[in-house]
DNA sequence: GATCGAGAAGGCAGAGAAGG
DNA sequence: CCTTCTCTGCCTTCTCGATC
């Protein structure tokens, strides 16, 4: 077989299979048999985590939520309102696709589009895909290896995290080129840099060829899984993981269970429990949640997760949507909200948490945590009356300000971000606050700079330090800024016009992968 | 009204702490 | 010492309450 064979067009429209599993090895090609090449350590950390989770299947073993029927019922209940997904059978390369959206057909743009879309809103990551395709020309990835990580740094800047992004994205072009070279015995430059031989590996294969890449983790791989090769992978992002919390999919302590590598074989069986107040990981959702939902709930199920999340006014993150939102939440009966979480918005109403539901375990007979409901005096939590119409809506959320102590919360995430949570012993594993004064509970008379980092940035995050940099680099709040470049009639300074690059993103807003 | 302060979203890698 | 687990930093934009 001809090396220049392997590499298929990356813009070209690609059929995909509708079995979940390809048939095995029709093309075995070399790098199956060959010993892999080695992999950075964190590689092959990740792999290792990843294969051990998979042997263990769940980490929560005794959860046996979500059964196929809950599954099916939320599926039907959302379908209801948001319409029934239905993954296309051959997907187009559409220019106005959004970044964070896997559904294009080459595998390698359909990733860097996920890359794009981590840790930042769709609307950034789309103007970044933008950029990068005016840029070198649309899904010129060899034009990008080509012109190096600088570049590729200054023309992503708008997506965020673009030293991080841009290091990733090298490094997987690096290593497609590496491949082109060693294993397809291409001359260097030559040939195009695919992934497209996923298409050809099973979903394990895929998955963990995915998450050998720096930065490309579980949540990452899944999507490119599901919405680029179709096969049946159950993505947890934000949305899913919040929802699934509430749903009561997922424990509320997310380390109740766990297995110790070497059990990995017997999984009924955990070795040794743990106790946490955290919630599930989303790491730890996955695992569980692919391995308990019926497959072909998966694709659906996690469409309609996100879009709910995202535009159902009493599920989306502190009540505000990012898109048309659902008058009627049709699930409003099977989630648990608790009251606890901060009311977003307005940093100048610091510590308005409202107080928190007391969760109780319920456990079975032997004892083993099973499900959780709210103590007494805690489980009546009354909803708001829905907004009957979206300009009421608007009116509410305004009226809403100022009562957040009164605002239940959607997520019922046990873990507060308050010094107390922080200072608090834990039993399990983990980084404690190191030499944590005892008096440090009694007063601020200590100089902040004295707290440990951890205590200091419990309660502001990375905002300090980014605010910091930002300060260095000329920024002041986006407001201010915007407003400041209004009055002085031009376009952002030295930056990369984000603004600008938004507006080329018209109205692609979300990466809504449905 | 302008400005400032701060939370939130978004996913990953790596550092560091603690248990076995 | 190894494994497991938690937490933080990374970055940008948007939003909103408080203050000037």
């Amino acid at each position: 077989m001809s090396p220049a064979k392997r590499a298929r067009s990356s813009t070209a429209t690609i059929k995909r299979s509708s079995s979940a599993t390809p048939p095995p090895s029709s093309t075995p090609t070399a790098d199956e048999d060959k010993p892999k090449p080695t992999l950075p350590a964190s590689a092959l950390k990740k792999l290792s985590l990843h294969a051990s989770s998979r042997a263990a299947q769940t980490p929560f073993p005794h959860w046996q939520h979500p059964t196929p029927q809950e599954a099916q019922e939320v599926c039907d209940l959302l379908a209801s309102v948001h319409g029934m997904p239905t993954r296309p059978n051959v997907l187009v390369d559409k220019e106005d696709a959004p970044a964070g959206c896997g559904q294009v057909p080459s595998v390698l743009d359909a990733l860097v589009r996920t890359i794009l879309s981590q840790n930042t809103t769709s609307k950034n990551s789309t103007a970044a895909k933008v950029q990068m395709d005016q840029i070198y020309g649309r899904a010129n990835y060899r034009a990008v290896l080509v012109g190096g990580q600088a570049k590729l740094q200054e023309t992503i800047r708008c997506g965020g995290l673009a030293g991080n992004k841009s290091k990733a994205i090298m490094g997987i072009l690096d290593r497609l080129e590496a491949r082109n070279v060693g294993e397809l015995g291409l001359k260097p430059g030559e040939g195009e840099l695919s992934l497209d031989y996923l298409h050809g590996k099973s979903d394990e294969e895929a998955l963990n060829e995915l998450i050998s890449f720096d930065s490309v983790g579980i949540k990452t791989a899944s999507c490119v899984l599901l919405f680029c090769l179709g096969r049946d992978s159950f993505a947890v992002d934000t949305h899913v993981h919040r929802l699934s919390l509430s749903l009561g999919w997922l424990p509320p302590n997310g380390s109740v269970y766990t297995l110790s590598s070497s059990d990995s074989s017997s999984p009924s069986k955990p070795t040794r429990q743990t106790s946490t107040a955290a919630p599930p990981s989303r790491d730890q959702a996955f695992y569980h949640l692919d391995h308990l939902l019926p497959s072909q709930l998966k694709y659906p199920l996690h469409s309609l997760l996100v879009r709910h999340g995202r535009g159902c006014v009493r599920c989306a993150a502190n009540g505000v949507t990012t898109m048309d939102f659902v008058e009627t939440c049709p699930i409003d009966h099977l989630v648990k909200r608790v009251k606890g979480k901060y009311k977003g918005g307005g940093g100048g109403a610091k510590g308005k948490k409202t107080e928190e539901a007391e969760e109780v375990p319920v456990k079975d007979e032997a004892g083993q945590t099973v499900g959780f409901a709210h103590a007494e005096g805690a489980e009546k939590i009354e909803f708001e009356p829905l907004p009957d119409a979206a300009e009421e809506r608007v009116a509410e959320l305004g009226a809403r300000k100022g009562e957040a102590v009164k605002m239940e919360d959607e997520e019922g995430m046990p873990r507060d971000e308050s010094a107390e949570e922080h200072v608090k012993p834990k039993k399990g594993r983990g980084r404690k606050v190191k030499a944590e004064p005892k008096e440090e509970d009694e007063g601020d008379a200590e100089p902040a700079a004295k707290r440990s980092r951890r205590s200091t940035t419990a309660s502001t995050k990375s905002s300090a330090p980014t605010r910091a940099r930002s300060t260095r680099l000329g920024f002041t709040s986006s407001k201010a800024a915007a407003a400041t470049r209004l009055k002085a009639g031009k376009a952002s300074g030295d930056r990369n016009e984000p603004e600008a690059a938004g507006q080329a993103n018209g109205g692609t807003m979300h990466g809504l992968d449905v």
